[in-house]
DNA sequence: AAAAACCCGAGAGAATCGCTCGGGTTTAAT
DNA sequence: ATTAAACCCGAGCGATTCTCTCGGGTTTTT
């Protein structure tokens, strides 16, 4: 039950282009060093968060990523589903109709429990965390 | 960030027993059979409940397990961290001091998402879902 | 005595994670 | 025009974790 690294990245990651609002795209290479993780490795997480069209690649010399929308309009949500699916404890297939009783029982548990890990996801904006980010340097 | 099949058993498992009340142990083949769990898997299942005081082990034939207190005194909280260890999203070895602050202002949000699963999870005892699963039944 | 049941450590097969490698293609700068 | 920076992308690899299984116990009832 641990957020894979690959979600814990993404945020910072953006958390980071966030921060550096239009002055132009941001580089992973420059990610990269600022957070310590690698560049390679980066790429592939940008891959989804393109998909999800939370980012803009630029090509080129000089090129990067921005930020596809305000921040205020991303939430850390959008950025961890956009790399590691939807958000949810347990699969279940059986999408309403179990054999066994008490197996769906635990079910309606377990979806309440990853709603509520949505809901602070969800209720939580990229501007939110650039907004704490710059409280904690000063 | 799913939870794995032993925190999942470990809660069908206790509703099991917890349904069976105080007409005496219920052996890990019953529960086996009626879950479709593998009896072995319980077996080690059950060692993480032991531990963590939930359950109390009879030996000998006809012997089994039993809740080691009220259904109304446990959680799925209990249950879990029993099984899994603590209810974190993230493991964050930093406590408190990070050296990239930007590293740390996500640590907040993981805090926050783990402190939701907790709160769901510590809310509802094991009396709550026995009761459920009566409902469903009916 | 025999059988039922818990107790327990070790390990095996598969899946997932956390990357790395080796190639592209595109574009800015010189 | 050339070079170099940077994105783009598929494949694969070592380590870890998950999900059990195996092979032994020991305890207690019948």
């Amino acid at each position: 039950m641990r957020l894979s690294t690959k979600g814990q990245y993404a945020v910072r990651a953006m958390v980071v282009l966030a921060m550096h609002g239009g002055a132009g795209p941001v580089s992973l290479r420059f990610i990269a060093e600022r957070e310590d993780i690698s560049e390679q490795y980066l790429e592939q997480i940008f891959i989804g968060l393109k998909k999800a069209q939370l980012v803009k690649g630029v090509r080129g010399a000089s090129g990067g990523y921005t930020l596809a929308k305000p921040s205020q309009l991303m939430t850390s949500g959008d950025i961890v589903r956009a790399v590691e699916g939807p958000i949810k404890i347990v699969d279940c297939e059986h999408n309403g109709t179990c054999e066994r009783v008490q197996s769906c029982v635990t079910r309606e548990l377990w979806e309440r429990v990853s709603a509520a890990m949505s809901q602070v996801l969800d209720a939580t904006t990229l501007a939110d965390l650039v907004l704490r980010a710059g409280e904690k340097i000063n």
